[in-house]
DNA sequence: ATGCCTAACCCCGTTAGA
């Protein structure tokens, strides 16, 4: 048969520029890094780019062919989603429902092009000892996220959960598993939580197109000559529902921005998905 | 080894990150 049974929908079906490129990035400081995202808007042109860790209550002007929307906060924390062109956005919820006393600037959750987009800055948990509230919040946090992306997949809305999720999900995923045991990016409870998420039917986008490869990591301490060694934890992820993980094309982790100077210690993550 | 580095705040050291 000289032609496919199935009819193609539309003639721009298979054109290099229907997809949607996605990043995320913990800048460490968006005043700091105000420079370095706006280079890597230039060079890279992500259709949306996820930054955690603000760590103010302001957002620089950077790039006027951006659309930004965030959650600062004072010192700490502190999310944004910028979208291409002003793209349409509506904003669902600034804060993870679960307990209305937190006040910490960790997640938004945006609608864009049919999507459900979630970025959060997951609480790191260390200390993990008696005389500290750190490690029972993260695992409140991972509880109360759980939470909103069963009720999300129960709703049958397609979404997808990128950022610096602070959770090593394997001993692929560190240059030495030994020396996290008990750190709270690799206890136990750290990994049943990210477990039960992948539970919902969520997919690592990044272990699903490349299972198999080890020194792949997102984050390199400034201390110890962890970059140029390359002794590294993965620990920015994408997390897909199942319709979005139908949609995946790549995912690629760039170091070349944690090269640069006066770097971030995290560098992006991208997603690339097909256009519906 | 529990620091090594970096950023914010604001007092010139502390807190937090991972």
């Amino acid at each position: 048969m000289r032609h496919p049974a199935v009819a193609v929908a539309s003639p721009f079906r298979f054109s290099v520029n229907m997809s949607l490129k996605i990043a995320s990035w913990n800048v460490n400081s968006i005043k700091a890094r105000q420079e370095h995202v706006a280079r890597f808007l230039k060079e890279k042109n992500p259709d949306v780019l996820f930054i955690q860790e603000l760590k103010g209550e302001t957002f620089p002007e950077i790039s006027s062919d951006y659309h930004v929307v965030y959650v600062g906060q004072k010192t700490y924390n502190g999310v944004a989603i910028l979208t291409h062109h002003g793209e349409e956005t509506k904003i669902i919820s600034t804060r993870l429902a679960g307990d209305d006393t937190d006040e910490q600037a960790r997640y938004l959750e945006i609608e864009f092009k049919g999507l459900r987009l979630i970025n959060i800055y997951l609480p790191n948990g260390n200390p993990v000892q008696e005389d500290s509230d750190k490690f029972p919040y993260k695992l409140k946090w991972m509880e109360r996220l759980y939470h909103r992306l069963s009720q999300l997949r129960s709703e049958q809305i397609p979404f997808l959960v990128g950022g610096d999720f602070n959770v090593i999900p394997d001993d692929i995923d560190c240059y030495n598993p030994t020396a996290w045991q008990g750190d709270a990016l690799f206890r136990i409870e750290t990994h049943q939580a990210w477990r039960a998420l992948l539970n919902l039917g969520l997919s690592d986008a990044y272990r699903v197109l490349n299972p198999l490869t080890a020194n792949a990591y997102t984050f390199w301490d400034y201390q110890a000559g962890a970059w140029p060694q390359n002794h590294g934890i993965r620990i920015d992820h994408f997390l897909l529902s199942p319709p979005v993980t139908d949609r995946l094309l790549s995912c690629w982790i760039d170091p070349t921005p944690r090269g640069w100077d006066k770097a971030s210690d995290h560098t992006p993550i991208f997603i690339e998905l097909s256009e519906i």
